[in-house]
DNA sequence: ACCGGCATTGAACAAGTGTTTAGTATATTG
DNA sequence: CAATATACTAAACACTTGTTCAATGCCGGT
């Protein structure tokens, strides 16, 4: 069918907005131009003005897009059975531009990746739940808060990918530092890091007299 | 000595390097421009190219400044006697513009921060195999890689503060969210995630075998 | 065939940016 | 005191950026 000009099936707009969501992800919302995603989809940058109105318009429409393609995609991983928070993610990862966008937006607190880290959490937060009720995960008193801190942790520990990749000495890419970084996650993740509970007691003694534990009482 | 009019000993370059450093820490480089500096420093534009050459140059000077100063309090912390990683962490919470700056330069990969992300990964890990030796921290077979994810959580979590505080449903404020945040990465460091070592199981067979454990095989 | 509404373009505009440059004051040095 | 370097300013320059606008081509309806 489509041999050697393919055929393009996409509106000239989405053309735009797929282009912007490819230069958004990789050099962010600021040094990303209207001119260079102009290029990018072959127009010139005034229709891109007149299809979505502003740069900051554009962004909307990219955000919109994003959050309903997240969906999407997470739609599909739990109806094929993914039911462990691994494959979820590993799920989510599966479209590379998306997350590149997603932790571009996440970088410079975009409204869309606030609405988009606020739907993972609850899906996430379910998630959870099953998977205490299937014995995955260790119950708790506060699962909601332990998993706003995971979730902080996971895709906090995804923006700084190329810091974490030059201290364990290997290539930035994801693929090359996977194996490292997973090995010393579930590690920590399954035995915990601390050997004994003094710093849960110190913290529940905090919690319930008011005093700070440790001996810091100056320099506010 | 100095009632109404403060005597500012500091040079004007120092102001301007100074003034830098918090406008970099608060809006990031690129939305910083070279006059608003020069405004808050109470000096022209022209001023600050003069002393440092480029935006970059002070940049530079900023990096510099930052890792010198970071450094500098974490060995008043260590002096000081604070021995465990949350002693340590509180310590360089402390001066909060030299961590905005850092946090900032982490968002957009400058080398001043790379810099100081490996230099802080080094102190911690030697903190942490000094925490293992008095029984703080559980031994682990790979400190180096368990180091490097943990400090990547650290700084990433402390990225998404504001994404995090408004799931947990606190002020965005670092003082706000605190309490519910060190409770659940308490918890969470404590104890452990997982039920079982099901997961760290499955990793070691895939590490050994090469062949990816869970049932995902297909979707590339 | 004519017309009206789109999509699309090329050029220009206006604002903001880092940077340069010429010029002025101030202090330092012989 | 003269000379020179340094600190500093005001203005302009050059460039990039988002945005606007008039003009053109295209396509469907009557």
């Amino acid at each position: 069918m489509c041999s050697a000009e393919r055929t393009d099936d996409r509106t000239t707009a989405a053309r735009i907005r797929d282009a912007a969501i490819l230069r958004f992800g990789e050099v962010g919302f600021g040094k990303a131009t209207v001119r260079d995603i102009a290029a990018d989809a072959g127009v010139s940058p005034g229709l891109v003005l007149h299809h979505f109105g502003s740069k900051a318009g554009l962004r909307e429409a990219c955000d919109e897009h994003v959050v309903a393609e997240f969906g999407r995609s997470r739609i599909e991983a739990v109806e094929s059975g993914a039911t462990d928070p691994f494959a979820a993610m590993a799920g989510v990862q599966g479209e590379q531009h998306l997350m590149r966008y997603f932790l571009q937006g996440l970088r410079d607190n975009s409204p869309g990746a606030g609405r988009l880290f606020r739907s993972l959490f609850e899906e996430t937060l379910r998630l959870m739940e099953l998977s205490v009720e299937q014995g995955v995960i260790r119950p708790s008193e506060n699962l909601h808060d332990l998993t706003a801190v995971l979730l902080g942790w996971q895709f906090g520990g995804l923006l700084l990918q190329g810091q974490v990749a030059q201290v364990l000495g290997t290539g930035t890419g994801a693929a090359e530092m996977m194996p490292r970084y997973a090995c010393a996650s579930i590690e920590a993740l399954t035995h915990g890091v601390f050997a004994d509970t003094r710093y849960e007691d110190a913290w529940r003694e905090y919690a319930s007299t008011g005093e700070p534990p440790p001996g810091d009482g100056d320099s506010a």
